[in-house]
DNA sequence: GCAGAATGGTTTCAATCCGCAACCCATCTG
DNA sequence: CAGATGGGTTGCGGATTGAAACCATTCTGC
């Protein structure tokens, strides 16, 4: 119901960035993730403009990625993630620690992901069912017949 | 070097979507992580228009993500990933595995990542160096002081 | 060794998307 | 009640995209 048009109907990877692929959508979760609730809130942290946020913003609830409701300390409004925007976790975690990776200098600062006791979230390393590590080379895509 | 005005410069997230943040970059890499290596490939794998495959191409290259070399087999062109490009692994899955869990009705078909010996890849799980599962209520960004 | 197809693009043009600025109304705050 | 803040909408110009046409070089079959 959401999108009747997918880049590449069977491909998963295709059709999660028919939904969150653009420029700022991931940032939106991102900042929900961290704690954001407000229009404004969205608009400072990220630097998008501010029609550009609405209708992301519309986009991400027709996805069911957030939901806007009512704050319940009054008449303000607030956007949350749903369920299916919470599971991005795994997503913006993989971003960020490419992103530490390869797209600092060394010595340049970036911030960092931390945990409940200030200690930093470990990389993440996909492995298979036997616990050996998998990559590009080691992996392919089965179409789905 | 690569790009000098980043959106969001402390943050690692918003960085690699700077690079591969828009419609078809990170199919580009999925595809040459699935074999693509010809320009033309890519164009039929992904349905990107021809001038905009120049462009993320060269884009790419620009980044550090592929190099374009000649083919050993003679004078053709060819377009593979670099170390860095490959380290995207874990991104391409996540977006995949988060497809597979919510951009797909029940009973709807998809392709699927498998190993070497066909199996499939199990799901990710970000977890801190305890063991715990991590999700974005356990974790928080701590900025660069 | 030549015709035709495939490869790897470039160019042009129209349509779409995006960012900026201005505006608007409702609600808080002093 | 004046001003600030929240949550937008509208209009406009510039940038990005997509479709199609075009082009030069390289294979491929006969």
């Amino acid at each position: 119901m959401p999108s009747p048009d997918w880049t590449d109907p069977e491909c998963p990877v295709a059709r999660t960035l028919d939904l969150v692929g653009d420029r700022w959508s991931l940032l939106v979760i991102r900042d929900a993730m961290d704690g954001a609730r407000a229009f404004t809130e969205f608009q400072r942290r990220t630097g998008i403009a501010r029609n550009i946020l609405t209708d992301r913003l519309r986009k991400l609830t027709a996805h069911g990625l957030i939901t806007q409701r009512t704050a319940p300390s009054g008449r303000r409004q607030e956007y949350v993630l749903t369920d299916a925007g919470r599971d991005l976790f795994a997503v913006i975690l993989t971003l960020r620690q490419w992103g530490e990776r390869h797209a600092f200098d060394p010595g340049e600062t970036h911030s960092t992901l931390v945990d409940r006791h200030g200690a930093p979230v470990p990389d993440i390393a996909p492995a298979g069912t036997d616990g050996t590590l998998l990559d590009a080379d080691t992996t392919h895509v089965r179409r789905s017949h």
